[in-house]
DNA sequence: ACCTGAACACCGTTCAAGT
DNA sequence: ACCTGAACACCGTTCAAGT
């Protein structure tokens, strides 16, 4: 029975099906595999989309779009990257196998657009130089893209044998917190470290070249 | 011709090859590519590596053994971080694409045990909490790893359309500093903001919850 | 021990045929 | 307009056959 009287397939359809199976399988999804979950032979996707890699461009384009935050723009500067870069390691997060397909994203950054505004307009009212803007941002970036890949790796990083060898290195695991996953407290480590650093060089009269830098 | 008396494969060329292929066709290879870099018929590879994912996990070993960097024990804490930061980027930098195959990795860390161990020595000697080790060094990490994934952007990230819509963003690039790329500077800034609100840690006595955290 | 050619299942994609 | 089945080129992998 080809062609019912209503569509089996749309669009949105398809893209749902496609970020369930790679939510299921860890982030690959065969056109067959796809189709099959939709009930649907593979050459009946081709009616609505190009082909494999359009799929995973609106995989990217849907993932954007949850990253936008609102961000209040009378908010605390602190508050703002705080939140913004929790809700963009947060989105990650849920689907960290995904994350590749964000980093190679070229421009489609329209969705997020207006909360990277935000973001900007509060980092500025607080007093930074409009040079350092791009990288307050990308460092906001870098940290929860980071971040997020950590996701990926084992709580426990290191065989037993280099341990045994490693007097420090073992300290510092015997150490270490154990109240929050590794890749989860070390995220909200490093974005503290972040933001204290920007309060040192906000503190410090905004200094062109960064204090810290030539050593 | 079969069985030449000198073998025409082995292990350590095949992984050149397939690395040389990776950075060539930008982090794919198939089977049959590698085959024909090496001059050799695809099911000759088997006879050497079980399969596929034997060469990305060899690959990937290569890449660990890349990034373990001498570190002097005795040198000042800011320059290990700066410099560790900095070696793993680069490696990771020279090939972006197989950022991916590290994120992953399981434990493989065996090759970098011994500069992960200079590393927590000197930060310890420097005053860090045992508490704090394991959550500076990855968070040296989520930079790198971030830096690397964001070298994969394009230079320019915003559409125009987007850009008019968007006074502190726009008014952002235009001030944004061009002596050095997006991605270079911005993880050059990165570190230093780490570093920076390290010292300030430090500075406030080590305080065990970080003073910028409950906000 | 190691290279080869033939074969397999699977992949994404195309397209004429149906309604 | 939209689903189908048959077909294509390509992929990773296996294996008996060669030396």
């Amino acid at each position: 029975m080809p062609r019912p009287s209503t569509p089996k397939l749309s669009i949105d359809a398809i893209v749902d099906a496609a970020i369930t199976l790679a939510e299921q399988t860890g982030g690959l999804f065969t056109m067959a595999d796809l189709a099959a979950a939709l009930e649907v032979r593979p050459s009946s996707l081709y009616n609505h989309v190009a082909g494999r890699a359009e799929v995973v461009d609106l995989i990217r384009h849907r993932m954007h779009e949850e990253m936008a935050v609102r961000i209040d723009p009378r908010a605390d500067w602190r508050t703002v990257v705080r939140e913004s870069a929790r809700a963009q390691r947060d989105a990650l997060a849920r689907r960290p196998w995904l994350t590749m397909l964000l980093a190679t994203s070229p421009a489609e950054l329209g969705a997020a657009a207006s909360s990277i505004e935000n973001i900007a307009f509060v980092l500025s009212r607080a007093g930074f130089r409009d040079a350092d803007l791009l990288q307050i941002i990308t460092a906001i970036d870098i940290v929860a893209i980071g971040a997020s890949l950590d996701l990926l790796s084992p709580e426990r990083l290191y065989p037993r044998d280099v341990l045994a060898e490693s007097a420090s290195l073992s300290r510092a695991l015997r150490h270490a917190p154990r109240d929050l996953p590794r890749a989860e407290s070390a995220f909200v480590f490093a974005v503290d470290l972040l933001i204290s650093g920007l309060e040192q060089r906000l503190a410090a009269g905004n200094p062109p070249a960064f204090p810290a830098s030539p050593a």
